[in-house]
DNA sequence: GCATAAATTGTTAACGTTATCATTAGGAGA
DNA sequence: TCTCCTAATGATAACGTTAACAATTTATGC
């Protein structure tokens, strides 16, 4: 433990308060005062306690980062949004507390979610935290931030389709959470939308890694080599796909069509370079900080509610031209 | 703000000490006294302050992980590793503060230090923290847990010497860091034991990333169609030169042999698959936790120093078998 | 029934800061 | 010289909790 205001006063005759000052209110103390004081401070290698001073201005610039335990951790989403989140506070004196455990929150001045399962969101509604909150979703009740997943979703079954592709099946991922499910009713919407059947065998949910949509590919193409496309829920079971395209002889795009969701930077490595949906992880994570930042700082300023982004097609060569 | 042990005090009748005890001694208060407290409590949502806990304590359970400024916020390695360290972390009770911020260690009971540069080394040397602090990487005087960064880039840079190449380049980082150097010297150590011409210009630092290895491999293999192999600094360098064999009409592994570093779990994704060297990232940032809280918990218990991981070499398909 | 031990609850101070109000010293104005 | 004002510094209490000790009540043994 270093050396304490109380410490240093003894040694230098002032009081406390007055160290305080100098360190905190330059106007307050100046000439041989501050001198002497500012000499023993480096002298003594003193350094403020700010979990004293946090119990007296009831802040302690943290912000609370919950990301729950079935999540990841080395999940590319979490880890792009956290970065984001991360860069923005501290760029604002913030720092982030990375924590999976509700309970923690009183230390905080704010709480940012993300990955709710259906569940969590519903037991949000009953947990009533008073502290400033968003979320990365949509929530009743809650602010948020988030990208239309089904909007994204119909924007890319509806490319497909309109690249004369007709057998269109799916990939999904499995985790019980909204956008996932949302990732699929865009794909519904589209089919319906275009009189096409979106044959429930078509449908495949599992979890999100490239081993599980080369598995889920295999089938398909093994099953219902009628397919001729198959939309994916994330880049990572796009490039299982492809793999799965290959080994079944099936050339991308002409004899099969494959479109990813995420846009996480892989675009060089995916061969050949898919046709996705780009979100803005990095950045939404930075517009999560600043409304939280902006709630905690202007309560009465902020309007509340849920927010969306559009999310972007990027055109590739996994479908064709 | 929530209701306080003493508000909770007056209402009851009982003591803030009394109602603490029935919160954390429960062998302390039992009977009616405690039924009645347990109800008040419910009653009025009461939650411990952590920060007067924590300046009582005088330990908060929140570790410090300094990732440097000058890091890309979204490098999958620093990802990983905070991953693995608030994995550990979380499952024994303790957060993690990510911060860019030095002077902010005081609200802490440690520190995890990564991505430092040798500038950041030599300056951690003259700072004299007082709390328990490991570090990802090595430097005298810490204790350090770091990957064999020479022996790794030795075992790949011999194994392509086995397999028959004999022109190797090299495409390495350009940050000044140990690391980065390291896997350079390791390079170098390979070729001069095997008596093989480590070529200035069959060396280029550039920035970690695929593009960047492509612009690398199109100009290496264009001034010097003679090199059989490149010998890359990370999987995304490696990704990128794949690429730009394919442009320059040189087939992997057959006429140019490509190897990796990192292993980050893009196996499936990257064609053909890599020869590289596998790194336990994630298994590290929980081994710093764990050395963590050992030096906290059991200052007198742990031997310092720094100790390796010596990496892994996986072969794939883009050297010669 | 009394002495003593054990269980229960309370009082005070402490952790390291800062806010509020008080005191002292020095200077300006008459 | 006296009053009043300003600047500089200090004393006390407060933030919300727990530690250490004290006081009270209840139980136990003879």
């Amino acid at each position: 433990m270093g050396i304490t205001l109380k410490g240093l006063s003894k040694i230098t005759g002032y009081s406390a308060i007055t160290i305080s000052r100098t360190l905190n209110k330059p106007d307050l103390v100046k000439g041989k005062t501050r001198e002497k004081i500012l000499c023993a401070v480096k002298k003594y290698h003193y350094t403020p306690n700010n979990v004293a001073k946090a119990l007296v201005y009831n802040r302690t610039n943290i912000i609370y980062l919950y990301v729950p335990y079935n999540l990841d951790p080395t999940n590319q989403f979490v880890l792009q949004v956290s970065a984001g989140i991360s860069g923005y506070l501290g760029e604002h004196g913030y720092s982030v507390l990375l924590s999976k455990k509700w309970y923690q929150h009183e230390t905080v001045d704010g709480l940012i979610l993300m990955g709710l399962t259906i569940e969590d969101e519903e037991n949000l509604k009953t947990l009533s935290i008073e502290k400033p909150l968003v979320l990365f979703g949509h929530s009743d009740n809650v602010d948020c931030i988030d990208v239309d997943n089904i909007k994204g979703m119909e924007m890319i079954t509806d490319h497909a389709i309109e690249k004369g592709y007709k057998k269109i099946a799916f990939v999904g991922i499995s985790e019980n959470k909204k956008f996932t499910q949302d990732r699929y009713l865009g794909y519904q919407n589209s089919m319906q939308r275009h009189n096409l059947d979106a044959n429930k065998n078509y449908v495949v949910f599992t979890s999100n890694n490239a081993k599980s949509g080369y598995l889920a590919g295999i089938n398909l193409l093994k099953y219902y080599p009628e397919i001729d496309c198959i939309v994916c829920s994330s880049d990572d079971l796009a490039a299982g796909v492809i793999q799965a395209a290959n080994d079944s002889n099936r050339s991308v795009p002409e004899s099969l069509g494959v479109t990813g969701f995420d846009g996480l930077g892989k675009e060089l490595i995916i061969k050949p370079e898919l046709t996705t949906i780009h979100q803005p992880i990095y950045e939404i994570g930075v517009e999560l900080a600043k409304l939280l930042l902006k709630k905690i700082n202007h309560p009465r300023n902020v309007d509340a509610g849920i927010s969306y982004y559009t999310p972007e097609l990027k055109i590739g060569n996994s479908t064709r031209i």
